[in-house]
DNA sequence: TATTGTTATACTCTATAACTATA
DNA sequence: TATAGTTATAGAGTATAACAATA
């Protein structure tokens, strides 16, 4: 177990941690938010789902899950079908033309970190990716909302890093 | 040099992190936004310092450090007095109702922190802040905007490190 | 003229709660 | 009655730009 002031560092840089998250968005196209771009991301990596396992995945509320993908569905980016096991339920997937704009976004950020991360080696962003998702499953196990769902999400996660 | 998809799964796992950030959040008084919690924070463990200064250390823009700030000062949670050596300046300091809230929250911080990460050596620990503090430094360096002042900011994140 | 802060404006993201439709 | 999703409202965080005061 670590100790006291460990934690309140980890907590000072998880704090900062947005300055990143800003500079990547920050190089995304000007009409696709960081939001929609989440959206597009966890579609074209998962594939079709429901927007509550969206929302799971992107550890966000249902809500504000909707709110994303409207706005994507807006421009097009994806679509919205009946799901055949749930009449209350919408399928989502990419479009052709989401697919064209996920490509080239996957593509920007891939670029983007490659450059500001040109003297990391392999092992060090596995090793930061791999941290990132235990982090990420030690706060979902413990969640006191939704533990079934959370149990799925997790799972999820443990999947993402299976595949690396 | 990581390779394509190590750079994609960072970029998502980037994008969720925000659910930890959250729940940390959920855990401060209710009339702390962690905004000031983070001030606080950071003038506790450097000690008093100037605004520009604060917004390096936060990784965010000057105006919004100075709403940040002016919402602590507003509550009696740290002092400003001119800066001796430039008329432009006031340096910010933990009040003494500042350091007792501080206090508090620190504990709160590490005690929510203890229980989420049971399971957490020590050394995940200190690996996953050295990766963080890293991954804000490579970032910085390449700042566009502020090449002097982000050689500060990266210097103090070194100094952190050392700390550990 | 350059720098330190402050303030006004606007945008993104988020949660809660009320509501509709289906199971 | 319970669940999937939508929408309205409100709050936190951020950046840009215009402005004031001092160096």
């Amino acid at each position: 177990m670590a100790d006291r002031s460990q934690f309140e560092e980890l907590a000072r840089q998880l704090s900062a941690i947005g300055t990143v998250k800003r500079e990547l968005a920050r190089h995304l196209p000007g009409d696709c938010a960081p939001g929609s771009a989440a959206v597009l991301a966890l579609l074209g990596k998962f594939g079709e789902m429901r927007l509550s396992r969206l929302a799971e995945l992107m550890g966000i509320d249902l809500s504000v899950t909707s709110r994303h993908v409207a706005h994507v569905a807006e421009r097009g980016w994806i679509e919205r079908y009946p799901d055949p096991q749930d009449g209350r339920s919408r399928l989502l997937r990419v479009s052709p033309a989401g697919q064209e704009l996920l490509t080239e976004m996957s593509a920007r950020t891939a670029e983007v970190l490659q450059t500001y991360l040109h003297d990391w080696t392999d092992d060090d962003v596995a090793q930061l990716v791999t941290l990132f998702a235990r982090l990420r499953a030690s706060f979902g196990d413990c969640r006191a909302h939704g533990a079934r769902a959370t149990a799925h999400a997790v799972a999820e996660t443990d999947a993402t890093q299976e595949r690396l």
